[in-house]
DNA sequence: GAGTGGTCTAGACCACCCC
DNA sequence: GGGTGGTCTAGACCACTCT
């Protein structure tokens, strides 16, 4: 009897408005930083009213991808800014003050992509990546030793220079480079024992317990973009999380 | 001239109807699982409209505190329901299969409360306290070693057998059996290597890396109630999460 | 069918920002 | 003062659940 699906077959308008509305983004109509049109307007160019738009960008600001701003408008949200810098850095002083990390850029090198990165980026596996490996310094401390792996196919062009030369987290770098903004990550956390070469980096005693951090990091429409592991040292430091 | 502070001297409606609901709920005049009254009925007896009664819904649900049900109405939100048993358990396995922990009391005993453990329970150094030990076992796996401890002064006559007689998992505990129910948590992991005691409770070798997950559980108005530090292999299993 | 939450509208007014 | 987002209202209609 159930031929189709009880499928939802149902869609509120404000739905529809935040799909047009993401697909301005993906399209760059509107830049990251920069002012969407106002409420009236956008309920003008999709004849609806100014209470669906409301409904439709609350949603995509609770999603952190629009940003609020009231008397000025409502705006796209950027890695650049100050306050979203860091956004996705769970990692902070146990002392709970404030932190500016400092990126150490090690390596950049061509490679390919394992089974798991490939699975993981949602590209062959083979495919040409590139593999960065940097430190995360601070106050002089080394405290994570990151490998960051991205589909070649996706960031034409990224040099060692390039990266050095850009100052800012690596999403920022991503955005103001190649137009890629990262709206949300997975993260899986386990605890290691530090290798000698990992140990050697980040200064500490071979075997000392070890933060593993896996990341995937998604753009628009859940695209993987980034695969990162994390190495990071809980002297005096810890992940930070909220459970709600 | 600024003899006072430019303070926000405004507040919307919908908040004051939040903190109305919020303290009916601290009351017990809607008990977890509930249903509250209706939304008109709310507008009527807060001599509100319903679309404010409705934000102020909208907003306690997305804080899990209450769950919208349509056709037929908002509860109060529950531990004991499935999908909340363990809302905050973010260890899974790798797999990504469904868990059923197992539960493994070792001991309760009283205590007095640390320093450290004050400060986080607000309550004096010194004061009485529950300390529980157990563990956390999937597939008869012991995987997480629990230490939790509890004011005194909170939980009166918690004892072994109370404990133990008790399906499910602690704060749908603490939920049926003091009518605490916990909002929100903060956790904080560091990487910790296994001490002799604890790595004979887990089945591993000393020395093996664990998470050590610190965490503290708040009910209504941010007070703290639960003061938790698991110690979790990683083997198989990691620590899940989102960042949005 | 009656009752609940969910959507959508139209309009009024307020708070905030900038000119 | 004019524009923006933020609040509040009143009412219509839809979708879901239960009886």
């Amino acid at each position: 009897m159930s031929e189709t699906l009880p499928s939802p077959s149902f869609r509120p308008l404000y739905e529809q408005i935040k799909i047009l509305i993401t697909q301005s983004l993906v399209a760059g109509e509107w830049k990251p930083g920069e002012a969407i049109p106002s409420e009236i307007e956008l309920a003008a160019r999709f004849r609806v009213s100014q209470g669906t738009v409301r409904k439709a960008i609350d949603e995509l600001a609770s999603e952190h991808i629009l940003v609020r701003r009231q008397g000025k408008g409502t705006f796209v949200a950027s890695h650049s800014e100050p306050s979203y810098q860091y956004r996705f850095l769970r990692v902070m002083p146990d002392s709970g003050q404030k932190l500016t990390p400092h990126n150490v850029l090690l390596e950049v090198r061509k490679g390919r992509a394992s089974g798991e990165i490939a699975r993981a980026l949602a590209i062959k596996a083979g495919a040409p990546v590139h593999a960065i490996k940097r430190i995360l310094e601070f106050q002089d401390r080394p405290l994570i030793l990151d490998e960051i792996v991205l589909a070649a196919a996706r960031f034409p062009g990224l040099t060692v220079p390039r990266l050095e030369e850009f100052k800012g987290s690596m999403y920022s770098f991503y955005e103001a480079a190649y137009g890629l903004r990262m709206i949300r990550a997975e993260e899986r956390i386990r605890a290691v024992a530090a290798e000698p070469g990992v140990a050697a980096h980040l200064r500490v005693a071979a075997g000392t317990p070890l933060l593993c951090v896996d990341r995937i990091a998604f753009t628009y429409g859940d695209m993987p973009v980034e695969w990162r592991r994390g190495l990071c040292l809980t002297d005096g430091f810890s992940y930070y999380n909220e459970l709600a």
